[in-house]
DNA sequence: AAGCGGATGTCGGTTGGCCGACAGCGTTAG
DNA sequence: CTAACGCTGTCGGCCAACCGACATCCGCTT
């Protein structure tokens, strides 16, 4: 479970390794995952936003619908990622949707309500919610920045090296980044278009900066890459 | 004070309202608000994030600097909203600066230290914590998505609409929005350029959906604004 | 094994809006 | 009062990147 412990860490706060052990004390017999099939929701907009969930297996998308119908990508999550967080935070309907990317995708849910109640008890847990929210804040101010002052060209680089730090597993300058995002997925979460990533990625491959095909991304040396 | 209140709801979570008795109660004469002049900074990068403030008279612009030097605003804040709060969900040293943008601007600072000490008595106050960091969350959301999918006159449009539901008057159908803030500083607040700002607006008022001059916009009809 | 739907690769045409430049215009400081 | 600086207004050049179109290519399904 190294892998595992490594992304809690990176959450920064360790929420569910904090709940586990409540969620047997407190919930009892409750503590079971969901599963999900392939494209199936877990929640859609105007849902009540009632749990928050971390990712225990598969992969999970959130995004939202525009006007016109359109689909709009905001995250891509996988194991030891936590989503609906905002439900603590105030939202009673969800303005965005969770569906599952995989078949057999297992969640662990988590009731706002029960959280609302063990936080009486627990001043630590009021701390490391706040820091919850508060990271996914930092995180978007990022986004924001990178989406607004940075060309494709920066933000898809940018983009690599997150999943370097975050999935990456190196050897020697290389790290290599096992992942099934399609293009169309990464133009998505980096604010293109599908054909800029295509386009992109194969220049960056051109310099032997990168290498990939359709189940990792490798990148020759992170130092160099920019 | 109706405006003040007015205001602290829309923050939706009335913060200060239920800090000052503490603040008069718990830290005694400390109850103080801090002065600062035009241009003077409140924090700057890497500060201590030791505190979180709410704007009691005057402006202060929030932003940050890119590598090259360029200075990006990111809100203009005025009497009753409040900043600094990455402080409470656990930013060490500040990554943004703060900067009073008139004489005389009055702010009621908040020690990110006693806040904590008053979670573990008022469990409610924890909630509301949680709340304004989500809230910040929500908009920083919905920002995103003006940005990134939305052209420039569509922002520019709804930032009106914001600021008419947040600062306007309504009188009939017009909803006046007095504002001191320049092209300048609508552009930084909506990802476009000065000129694009001062284009779009004329564009508006030659079709009179708007008038404004150097101290008020005019919203002639927030329904046929669009 | 065949076929089909989705993913990848490549090409231009098209364009929104950034940016520099410059000319009034208002505010403000002294 | 006056100078100076910053704000507003307008034009045109320019380009990043979106988008449609189409040709493979891959891999899953039946």
């Amino acid at each position: 479970m190294t892998n595992t412990t490594a992304l809690w860490y990176f959450e920064s706060v360790n929420l569910f390794n904090v709940l586990c052990p409540h969620k047997t004390k407190v919930m009892g017999e409750k503590h079971e995952f969901r599963r999900y099939n392939r494209d199936q929701f877990v929640y859609i907009p105007n849902d009540e936003a009632s749990h928050i969930y971390m990712v225990v297996e598969g992969r999970v998308k959130i995004g939202h619908y525009l006007d016109d119908g359109k689909e709009v990508v905001s995250a891509i999550l996988t194991t030891g990622e936590i989503f609906g967080e905002l439900a603590l935070a105030g939202e009673e309907r969800r303005k965005d949707f969770a569906q599952a990317m995989e078949n057999n995708t297992m969640l662990c849910p988590l009731s706002i309500d029960e959280l609302k109640a063990l936080m009486k008890d627990d001043k630590e847990l009021s701390f490391r919610l706040l820091k919850l929210v508060g990271l996914r804040l930092m995180r978007l101010e990022r986004k924001l920045e990178l989406l607004v002052f940075k060309d494709a060209r920066t933000r898809i680089i940018e983009f690599l090296k997150d999943a370097a730090s975050w999935k990456g597993k190196k050897v020697g300058f290389e790290t290599m980044i096992p992942t099934k995002l399609t293009h169309k997925d990464i133009a998505a979460l980096t604010g293109t278009s599908r054909q800029t990533v295509t386009t992109i990625l194969n220049e960056l491959k051109d310099q032997n900066l990168i290498y990939f095909d359709r189940r990792k991304i490798l990148i020759r040396d992170l130092g160099r890459l920019k």
